[in-house]
RNA sequence: GGCCCGGUAGUUCAGAUGGUUAGAAUGCCAGCCUGUCACGCUGGAGGUCGAGGGUUCGAGCCCCUUCCGGGUCGCCA
């Protein structure tokens, strides 16, 4: 990367170029003087080389040396040469060689830094939100950065390579009903109306196979004005994509195929292939979620049938309307104490669980608060079923089953952290397919698209619309690593008369429909290809990709619980001019 | 919107039961030092204890309110 200011970057100089003359331009990383000699270490994205400066033999340069400090830019004109072996630094490259200073210019000096660029700096997150670009200029950030380079390199070389082709749609959209809440934005030459930002660019991708581009992909900027999480961003991107004439397994096969040319190339991972399928009933049965864990075991179990006429009146109830199912915490001897044991209660509890029965499998007996209301026989049948041995500890949850589901697969994931339970290693991908078309919202009193309102049931379901909505399965699939949800797509409805119908199970009125998705219908009429698509969220790819336990670590500029930039300090006010303009009046807000 | 954790030199943190002038490390500044690489040695500067209010003879510490950061539930078709 030649140009006026250098001949070689730093991190890219080896003993290849002894006795040459390069010239390198950085930032300063460190500056050691030891009264007759300076030694700089200075630092570019490729990494640091040591620049030597004597101060009986170049008196004017040493002057200049003498100024320098942390963070000042200088181009560096000097020699390579080799170290005394027993000056070798190893914890850098270029730790066998140093540049003798030849001249310095300092092309800028710097303030202090608040925070030192350095990959052990213990600085908090808001101070390196603050100065993101010094963060930034931390090699383990910028790898990070480059990682996420390469992976959407691969993705569109991957894509290309298979057909697609890469469409832009609009950032400035229409306001959507159901799923996410919309970031809006005012018109100002219709004044009232607004553009939403897109939540995803779902409706645009479907039009564009109605207009017959067959393959279409794009890394999309994505906005919901929801509320933040470890994995969740306000604004985020998509690898996004959608085709023609497909079924769920054309889809799924060409999706795997990206991910493991992926890992292969940013990380030399090999995922095996194909990547297992799951249902999603299965998943529910045997994990308590529709992104299981798949790297270790701590399974449900349902126990309904055994409890269904027991003493407990807590079970025998819920095997009326929900069920009664455990896992079995293979804790081991004393690994949970009774104060654990009630803070698994109270964890239980968030996810509407109203508590948390446990049996403690002791030598010759079984201590647990509601044994005394079971029999032998289904306590016996309880342990047979729950595989229990000695040391073991089962947990019960009996409700309706999406609690029992809920708390149960969250109990597995916390419970697995604690007992610091045993994981397979690397990455356990797994297609979870077979969703169910519709979720019944007891507030509202109706259905609501569980995927979104355009997906399509599976063929053999249809005829249960009428009857039976809650049995019927869609084409939809998620990928799932190691428990995250990575990504999911479904085919979509390309026949009109099957959409009304689906609007109509969630009980949209005709002018409702016509409103907010008239436009789709309207371009469904004139000729719309079987199509269906898939999108993954690159922040999550990026994540695993790298290691990041949290979003914010792979995004150059991310944003706080509040939706704040720290650095630029954004949302901020604006000009009362502009918002008159706009012909919004803010109003002062109400204490 | 609920719950939990945190906010003290530039930075990372310590400050028991409320009690004199709020400390450490590191960074920064100055001096000395020719082979360092987390250089070393000596000295120095550096604080609205997030903000506001209250209790008290006295508050970094207790109470209330609020702001900011994080985690989590709701939310995220």
């Amino acid at each position: 990367m030649k140009t006026h200011y250098r001949t070689h970057m730093c991190g890219e100089i080896t003993k290849q170029q002894l006795g040459e003359e390069v010239t390198v331009s950085g930032w300063v990383q460190r500056r050691r003087d030891l009264g007759g000699v300076i030694f700089i270490h200075l630092r570019d994205r490729t990494g640091i080389i040591q620049l030597v400066i004597d101060s009986t033999k170049q008196k004017e340069i040493f002057e200049t040396a003498d100024k320098v400090r942390s963070e000042y830019v200088l181009q560096v004109k000097g020699k390579v040469i080799m170290r005394d072996e027993e000056n070798f630094n190893p914890a850098i490259a270029t730790g066998e060689i140093e540049l003798y200073t030849e001249t310095i210019t300092i092309l800028d000096a710097a303030q202090t830094p608040p925070i030192y660029i350095d990959d052990n700096d213990k600085a908090g997150e808001s101070i390196r939100l603050e100065y993101r670009y010094l963060d930034l200029r931390k090699f383990s950030m910028q790898e990070k950065i480059i990682k996420r380079h390469q992976t959407v390199q691969a993705v569109r070389s991957f894509l290309n390579n298979e057909g697609f082709l890469e469409i832009e749609t609009p950032i400035l959209t229409k306001p959507t009903p159901e799923g996410a809440r919309d970031f809006l934005v005012p018109s100002r030459l219709q004044q009232g109306l607004f553009f939403a930002l897109p939540q995803s660019p779902q409706l645009y991708k479907q039009i564009l196979m109605i207009s017959g581009f067959d393959r279409y992909y794009q890394i999309a900027k994505c906005f919901r004005d929801e509320d933040l999480r470890q994995d969740r961003q306000p604004e985020f991107t998509q690898i996004d994509m959608e085709l023609s004439f497909v079924e769920p397994e054309d889809i799924m096969e060409i999706n795997e195929r990206m991910m493991i040319s992926i890992f292969k190339q940013v990380m030399g991972y090999d995922i095996p292939y194909p990547i297992p399928r799951m249902p999603f009933a299965e998943a529910m049965e045997r994990f308590g979620s529709d992104k299981p864990d798949v790297r270790f075991g701590m399974e449900l179990k349902d126990i309904t049938d055994i409890v269904r006429n027991c003493g407990f009146k807590v079970f025998s109830s819920a095997a009326e309307h929900g069920s009664v199912r455990a896992i079995n915490a293979k804790a081991g001897n004393d690994a949970l104490s009774r104060r654990d044991l009630d803070g698994l209660t109270d964890f239980v509890k968030q996810f509407g669980a109203k508590g948390l029965a446990w049996f403690v499998v002791e030598k010759d007996n079984v201590k647990s608060p509601v044994a005394k209301f079971l029999t032998n026989d289904e306590m016996d049948d309880i342990l047979r079923r729950m595989e229990a041995e000695v040391g073991d500890i089962i947990f019960v949850v009996a409700d309706k089953d999406k609690i029992v589901f809920d708390s149960l697969g969250q109990l597995r994931l916390n419970l697995a952290q604690k007992l610091n339970v045993e994981m397979k290693d690397g990455f356990e991908f797994l297609w979870v397919t077979d969703f169910p078309m519709f979720e019944y919202d007891e507030t509202d009193g109706r259905y609501y698209a569980m995927h979104h309102p355009f997906t399509a049931p599976r063929d053999e379901d249809i005829p249960l619309l009428d009857s039976d909505p809650d049995k019927v399965r869609a084409k939809a699939y998620d990928l799932v690593v190691n428990g995250m949800e990575l990504g999911g797509g479904s085919i979509r409805i390309h026949n009109q008369d099957l959409q009304k119908k689906i609007f109509s199970v969630m009980n949209f009125d005709d002018d409702t429909i016509q409103r907010k998705f008239g436009f789709l219908l309207e371009a469904l009429k004139y000729g719309t290809p079987p199509h269906g698509g898939l999108a993954f969220g690159l922040d999550r790819l990026m994540m695993l990709l790298t290691g990041a336990d949290n979003i914010r670590e792979v995004i150059a500029f991310p944003r706080t619980q509040n939706h704040s930039c720290l650095m630029m300090k954004s949302p901020a006010a604006a000009d009362a001019s502009a918002l008159e303009e706009l012909g919004i009046r803010v109003m002062p807000k109400l204490s």
